[in-house]
DNA sequence: TTTTAATAATAGTAATACTGTTATTAAAAA
DNA sequence: TTTTTAATAACAGTATTACTATTATTAAAA
């Protein structure tokens, strides 16, 4: 038997559903490869189109415009990472362990999932580091909170949250927590490699220097008596 | 006498000095203004024009792009917090003193400073929260910072990771601790007012719990023997 | 009074972010 | 098998953005 994770998308980021035709999946591929590349403020969807030969307009059919289809993206990888959480974090009752999963998960390179062919988890992972928060940070994000595009995101501060609150039921700031580690891992990450003299991660930049610097702000924040 | 704060900019950042006419005063008044209304990527600077009665032209005498203009107000944002840090933390001994001034200061609405008649601080303010990470979140950060576009930001951070240090010598991430402050002040104050379930801080929607979290975050990392 | 500098006014270009139309092809339904 | 439908390619076109260049006008400095 051959396991498939079906994510469900928000049907009101797309136009038509990318992962039902080829087109759609090339434009998903090729669009993490470009905007991995060039960054998304240059991405544009006429340079994806001459990428996989197709044109401007076919990938207007897809997606309303760039913006939606980054969220479209970075909305796939919060549910995927949740996915991944779930499951690796499943059948354990100790919430520090879980809590540390966790940190990992968020702050290591992601393996590539062999499920899903035309997503590359690892370019994703960059791309939501650099990418993702512009997701929210538009004028339009009570527009686009209404419609639940923060959905996946807001999920995963939940579940992180709530296990927070399940080591230690008196912390007061479980969910702000939880997006501090979230946002941490990868910000720390990004300027590691970018701007590494705003980090104490050095020249190995490697990242369990990072996971242990979120180890300790977590526990120590949800261990020390208020 | 009449205490005269001048910041010096980095004069790679515009190509005419905005401080130094009438106009250029202008450019920066109403950039602020309006990127404060409708956000940066709504922002052009022919809109900047007709709002301010010159001319797009006129606008590229000044600033090479809005990208460059976007850097030079977040970097005075950040020179000016660092001098009033500086300011009010002087002859404060101890540090632990000092940091919860400085949370205060990052945590909450700034004043409008009298001496600069022509920048609106709490605009601006607003303008760092919600555009600030877009400075260094782009594909051109590394040159950028080979410009050293980002020296105020490190600036501060190297401060606040000063202090961190005089409180605990033994700490092991000073600058990542003052990265997380810094960021997270702004972040949890942009979901409060957005994404409200992201947060504990639920209806009241005030700075005050915002600096209790930060408060809470850092001294028990600093406090917590490792 | 002359020179210079700053700005306004105007024009123009390449690229971006779209929309619309029609021809072609492939797959599904009759 | 034929017909219908759906998807895409190909092409054209528009408004806006992000610039650059030129010249006329004005104001200040030499």
């Amino acid at each position: 038997m051959k396991l498939h994770v079906q994510i469900k998308m928000n049907e009101e980021l797309y136009l038509r559903n990318p992962e039902g035709s080829e087109l759609g999946k090339k434009i998903i591929q090729y669009s993490i490869q470009l905007i991995y590349k060039n960054g998304f403020e240059s991405f544009t969807f006429k340079k994806l189109a001459e990428e996989i030969n197709s044109t401007e307009a076919s990938v207007y059919r897809y997606f309303e415009n760039k913006h939606k289809m980054l969220i479209y993206i970075v909305s796939w990888y919060w549910s995927w990472l949740e996915f991944q959480i779930n499951y690796q974090t499943n059948n354990i009752l100790d919430p520090s362990v879980k809590l540390k999963k966790i940190i990992k998960l968020l702050a290591s390179t992601v393996e590539d999932d062999e499920l899903t062919i035309y997503i590359n988890e690892i370019l994703l992972h960059q791309i939501v580091i650099s990418e993702g928060s512009k997701v929210y940070l538009t004028n339009h994000v009570g527009e686009d909170n209404k419609h639940q595009f923060f959905k996946p995101y807001k999920q995963l501060c939940a579940t992180i949250g709530t296990i927070i609150s399940e080591y230690n039921p008196t912390y007061k700031y479980p969910k702000s927590l939880a997006t501090t580690i979230i946002e941490m891992a990868h910000f720390q990450n990004y300027f590691m490699v970018n701007l590494p003299t705003l980090t104490d991660f050095g020249e190995n930049k490697n990242e369990t220097e990072i996971i242990s610097f979120l180890e300790n702000l977590v526990f120590s924040s949800i261990t020390t008596k208020q």
